[in-house]
RNA sequence: GUGGCUAUAGUGUAAUAGUAGCACAACAUCCUGUGGAGAUGUUUGCACGGGUGCAAAUCCCGUUAGUCACCCCA
């Protein structure tokens, strides 16, 4: 046991597969359903791409990118989250060309260097979802409601949605203003990370959970009453759109996320059974991403869950997963009888399009059975001297333990009728 | 990145300085050709590296990993 998994990662062993196709297939239904296409991304992109999307000065950034040279000395990072990617690739492909109004999701492995913690990896998987091309309420009402049933479809119980907006550039530079303003004869009453923070992104004081800095936090401006005109109106009518579709949620005036490109509205989803890490999906619109990456500017509106962190949740709430389905024939042979028979025999059964193995050691017959057993095979095809001489094989229902003799010739027809009554 | 706690067979645990044990699991035999039981038996372990001691799983230091909290996020 020299060499071991890299700190933050981990295996997804065959008993938690199905766990994973389970996720990853509703995941596909439900955003198929909803008119959303796939898109598949690379796992690394320019580093650029993630600095000048996610912002130079946030935490992602700043210190949580994976970033290496290439050999010819170009900077490439493992995307840590997906938003950017897609816009790039919405970009380079003139995707705008064919459709005005783009729905994408993806699905993949996302990296981020921090350290580990209860639902928190390095490397972790999310899903997401990107409307590129409208700046329509429906639309970011239709993101929440998408994922949610998402959620819903999952078995996934008891979670809250908090919905806020952060305004656009405009209104959102008047109201930093404001909240400088009222906290600077007050900024000696802050933790040293908010004093920080009170230059460098003062939004980011609003999220800080320190009893001292709450008390300020409490008193200070909230941003939805400075926001502008259209911002106004733009959040009540995502509200109202919520509020036709009946959906619950919680405005939370001081829901700040940590991407920088977010605009108007921001919400996040959250489950009581995740400790601190509670967010298990989050998002927003981001109005200004496409321009500023070298677009013409296109509205936008997206969402990103951790699949991780949703299964987290559904272990707890005892999800009912669905169970794996062992093979559907088990060939085993009796000692003495030639090999190349029973090889022959699975292969045939294989090629008739079954599910099928074997227990390729020279090992007794009930040490076969007991592999049998242990795989969960439906039918077992045994291979003994008495029958081969009379041309047959014992056919064995695990299930019910009845077995019978069948002509060879006739097994894969009996094989395939026994099967489907299953 | 900072701090607290943890590390013994595949899993869960005991021994707290003096012969590493137990349960479950796995495998085999009892049954010269039949799988969830039983009996018997077998295999598998002190995370890694140093230090103190006659003697270290046990005490000390470091590393690694896990875990929880902070930060931030999915």
């Amino acid at each position: 046991m020299n060499i071991r998994i890299p700190k933050g990662t981990q295996d997804i062993l065959p008993e938690d597969i199905s766990k994973w196709y389970f996720v990853e297939n509703k995941i596909r239904e439900v955003l198929i359903k909803y008119g959303y296409q796939e898109i598949r991304t690379p796992i690394f992109e320019h580093t650029e791409l993630f600095v000048r999307g996610i912002g130079e000065s946030t935490d992602i950034v700043t210190k949580e990118m994976f970033t290496f040279l290439d050999r010819k000395g170009r900077s490439l990072t493992l995307r840590p989250e997906g938003t950017a990617p897609v816009v790039r690739s919405y970009l380079e492909n003139k995707m705008s060309r064919v459709y005005p109004v783009l729905k994408l999701f993806y699905l993949g492995p996302m990296f981020r260097c921090e350290k580990p913690q209860a639902g928190r990896f390095r490397q972790f998987h999310q899903f997401g979802i990107e409307v590129i091309g409208t700046k329509s309420p429906e639309v970011d009402a239709e993101v929440i409601i998408a994922s949610i049933e998402v959620y819903k479809k999952l078995g996934l119980k008891n979670l809250e949605v908090l919905i806020n907006s952060v305004g656009c550039k405009k209104c959102r530079a008047i109201y930093i203003q404001k909240l400088k303003e009222f906290i600077k004869d007050k900024i000696d009453f802050l933790c040293l990370e908010c004093k920080n923070r009170y230059s460098k992104n003062p939004l980011r004081i609003l999220d800080c959970k320190k009893d001292s800095c709450q008390k300020i936090i409490k008193k200070t401006p909230i941003i939805t009453e400075y926001l502008c005109q259209d911002c106004q109106q733009h959040f009540a009518e995502v509200k109202s759109y919520l509020d036709i579709l009946g959906i619950k949620y919680f405005v939370e005036p001081r829901l700040v996320r940590g991407l920088d490109y977010y605009t108007k509205t921001a919400f996040e989803i959250i489950s009581g059974e995740l400790g601190a890490q509670n967010a298990i999906g989050g998002g927003g619109r981001y109005d200004d991403l496409v321009e500023e990456l070298g677009g013409d500017p296109t509205p936008a509106v997206g969402f990103a869950a951790g699949i991780e962190r949703m299964i987290i949740v559904m272990n707890q709430q005892n999800v009912e997963w669905p169970k794996n389905r062992g093979l559907d024939i088990f060939v085993a042979k009796v000692k003495g009888i030639n090999k190349d028979i029973a090889f022959k025999l699975l292969q045939k059964v294989r090629s008739a399009g079954l599910s099928a193995d074997m227990d390729y050691s020279s090992k007794s017959l009930k040490s076969q059975m007991r592999l049998a057993h242990k795989i969960d095979v439906k039918y077992t095809v045994i291979i003994g001297e008495e029958e081969l001489a009379k041309n047959m094989v014992t056919l064995r229902n695990m299930k019910t333990k009845e077995q019978k003799e069948v002509k060879i010739d006739n097994l894969i027809d009996e094989l395939t009728l026994c099967i489907n009554n299953v």
